[in-house]
DNA sequence: CGTATTGTTGAGCGTAGTCAAAGTTAGTGG
DNA sequence: CCACTAACTTTGACTACGCTCAACAATACG
């Protein structure tokens, strides 16, 4: 277990705080959390179908995703996970996870024993309160993808991923204004969305010439934000973010 | 608040020892919460997108299914709830809900003091803990409907939600044997698996004509239980039942 | 018994899928 | 640093699954 340098885990730190108001006791708790550190390459697997999960993994740097295989082979991506994310919470009392979790990027994460946590919670119930709210969140998240996958056509889903990637890396500080890092393949927006990759091509370049926003390489510069918004029949209230989250949409609202 | 006559909350209870080996001073103590009691008709709303949530709802008896609507007025529905699902749990934290209840049939519910279930789980970590392991199934069923919803044709789509509901009633003895209760009109079937009411409509008859299932009013017979999981690409795990379920499908099994 | 809701059928259409190939970018090793 | 290769993006032609619109039949309900 590494000695800690009470930083590492000020991406954890900063995703709890967003969910319930800690005193300064409580964030030196998670601060000092025992963990392991490691990093992985980009497409490795952070856990996998079938797996015993007994640890809680947080997400450091990078980005990840979650997804799950039909019996025919096809791929359904379950939600992106940026910086902060507590990866398999979700799965952690089920005991076997039902789902893969796969780097998309490079990525550093944190093994930290469900015990450390257990403990943690149990002293302080105001962590466990905002790990109630962040899986709570992750459902909210879930319920908004069903909306989007189920009753949206293409260049709804397309906005609306674009959209909910924009504000959720605004959120955890990884971009400020309109230019931010999509860390996915068209192929993976396309088991993100439903779609298949040629039809996530030809639906982004209608959204490019509609002037709602440009892509070059991985990176996604938004040109018009209201404009895609209303593409994408997207409101943030589901991701359920509170104080910089909202100054952030108010500042690109005046913007444009 | 009604006097608790200690059978009223049994199905709760039922929902919570299948998620949580609880003990005996753990079960009086679900019985003994304080609730208000309450019947709605058909179609009526347990809470609207917008509702503060400051109490816990236990569905009784009967169904009601849970729902979205997007900008343009279409609805997708995200679960079905049974008798014994806490309706709210996963806004409850958040505050306000962001998406609706409805009754699908004439329903009891139960209305516990979000208090009392707080000073329950202080007093009992195994009944948090099985509140937990609840909410985290309840995930893991929206990450299966994802894939349904974004990965399966329509045939796949109908035979896999028929499958999970013959399943989930059999799980709180709703139904024993292939015969159970469809609280769906085709519209709605349609509005949980992304489809239209009429393609439904042709689909379900298709599944009818394999010699799958039989459908009669409000009434489901699955005729041939493996072959229509093979349709449905369907396997229970993601439900994370314990005991009477696997009993079922290997009764099931044997029957074919 | 009359009316609203739900289920069924038909015809035609369109969004998105499939297949295939060429063009581009990124990554790797010599 | 360049050559080679694999991965990703783009384009075209064609297909098909599921949608739309519309009418009618059957069922549920007051």
């Amino acid at each position: 277990m590494a000695l800690n340098d009470s930083t590492m885990l000020a991406p954890l730190l900063t995703k709890l705080a967003g969910r319930c108001r800690l005193n300064s006791d409580e964030a030196d708790a998670v601060l000092a959390l025992p963990y392991r550190q490691e990093t992985a390459r980009a497409g490795s697997h952070l856990h996998r179908q079938g797996d015993r999960v007994d640890r809680c993994t947080v997400l450091l740097s990078g980005f990840a995703c979650r997804n799950k295989f039909t019996g025919e082979g096809a791929r359904q991506i379950l939600g992106i996970h940026l910086q902060g994310d507590a990866i398999d919470l979700q799965n952690s009392l089920l005991g076997i996870t039902d789902d893969n979790v796969q780097a998309l990027t490079a990525v550093e994460i944190a093994h930290i024993p469900l015990r450390a946590m257990e403990e943690l919670v149990a002293r302080y119930p105001n962590v466990g309160r905002a790990l109630w709210i962040d899986v709570l969140t992750d459902t909210s998240i879930y319920r908004e993808w069903l909306v989007n996958i189920g009753r949206r056509d293409a260049r709804q889903r397309l906005a609306h991923l674009l959209c909910e990637l924009v504000v959720r890396q605004e959120a955890v500080g990884l971009c400020s204004g309109p230019n931010y890092h999509l860390p996915l393949t068209q192929e993976q927006i396309g088991d993100a969305t439903g779609l298949t990759p040629v039809h996530v091509n030809r639906t982004l370049q209608r959204l490019r010439g509609e002037g709602l926003v440009e892509l070059y390489r991985h990176s996604v510069t938004v040109i018009d934000w209201p404009g895609l918004q209303t593409a994408g029949d997207f409101s943030s209230l589901y991701l359920h973010l509170t104080g910089p989250a909202q100054d952030f949409e108010a500042a690109m609202a005046l913007e444009n």
